[in-house]
DNA sequence: TTAAAGTTTCAGTAATTTCTGAAACTTCGG
DNA sequence: CCGAAGTTTCAGAAATTACTGAAACTTTAA
């Protein structure tokens, strides 16, 4: 394989951890997602030589994340596999994997807890604290929630918008004021 | 302690590898987090039932998060431990330190690898899905920067609108051609 | 029904990460 | 300069996580 694919492939097996899966499970994400065309698991075992078995937990685990798909090939038994959309879509998906897997439980323990009266005046400042935390993640799912209704095109214009959108939410005030009137 | 704080303790623990650290640290964090008081480092040794070393090696990389700050009590030369804002600071630095250790790195690598010539059709191909990748991570960078630009208020504002700021972008438009007319 | 082609599982092993605790270091008052 | 109070470092041990490969399982075509 050309060394700048080979390289962009280790690298994603390197980072594979900090993006929420482990080393092989990133190379392999990483090699269906620059493949033209769908890879075998074979293939893949070959490819980042790595054992069958790897390969087909590995495989189980991508297709949990929603980012792979199986394809089939006419008189042909194998199972192929590729990337479950374009760019965005996976990207998509990964954050709702990772919302699902970083700020679920911890939203639905704070709310649990946010049940109890506090008894004395530290654990009064724990339960502030914790309701800020709440608030905070609560908005936060909201909002993830809302982003894969917005197509790629609206996402890049807010995106691209920045601290921009700043101004347009005050432009927005503007303008229902003055409806209003 | 009271036993729903030393849940909330102990949930971060477990959600701390989740978050990009270790358990030891985000038992640290979430204890500190929930006192009402700044905490030696002793102390939350005792509390987490962890070494003083180990203690020593989370405070520093708490530090490196910037999620703690140091302050000192007048006539007492230990150090205490206290967070390093509000929790919507601290969330920003999560989000900035995640950022620079899970998309910088790649992002470099793919502005390398783009520079290459593809020499035939597959390497072209994973070249284009680089591209993809790389716009992909620019966008969420730039607009990662703009982030701690806006106030809290602003923020909430823009979340709470959700999918709803799509509306608000189509209005800027038309409120911008009118003005052009 | 059989066997060939392919996939999955999982016990044991390997690799990695985290934690401890003792020793080294720092800082400061006297 | 000394020693007490405090902090940091780091080699080795413990705990966790990931990987292999062989056996079990599944599917299909003949």
């Amino acid at each position: 394989m050309n060394s700048k694919l080979e390289a962009f492939v280790m690298h994603c097996g390197e980072m594979g951890s900090r993006w929420g899966f482990n080393r092989t499970i990133g190379q392999m994400c990483g090699l269906i997602l620059i493949s033209k065309n769908p890879l075998t698991a074979n293939e893949i075992s070959d490819a980042l030589n790595i054992s069958r078995g790897n390969v087909s937990m590995g495989i189980k685990e991508l297709q949990a994340w929603r980012l792979i798909q199986v394809q089939h090939i006419p008189g042909d038994r194998k199972e192929y596999y590729a990337p479950a959309g374009d760019i965005w879509t996976l990207a998509l998906r990964v954050f709702e994997e990772r919302r699902k897997r970083e700020v679920d439980p911890t939203l639905s323990l704070l709310r649990d807890n946010l049940l109890t009266e506090p008894s004395n005046d530290a654990e009064l400042y724990a339960l502030e604290q914790m309701q800020q935390i709440h608030d905070l993640l609560e908005t936060i799912t909201h909002w993830a929630a809302e982003l894969p209704k917005m197509g790629p095109e609206k996402l890049n214009t807010l995106m691209r918008l920045g601290a921009g959108v700043g101004k347009v939410l005050d432009m927005k005030d503007k303008f229902l004021n003055s409806a209003d009137k």
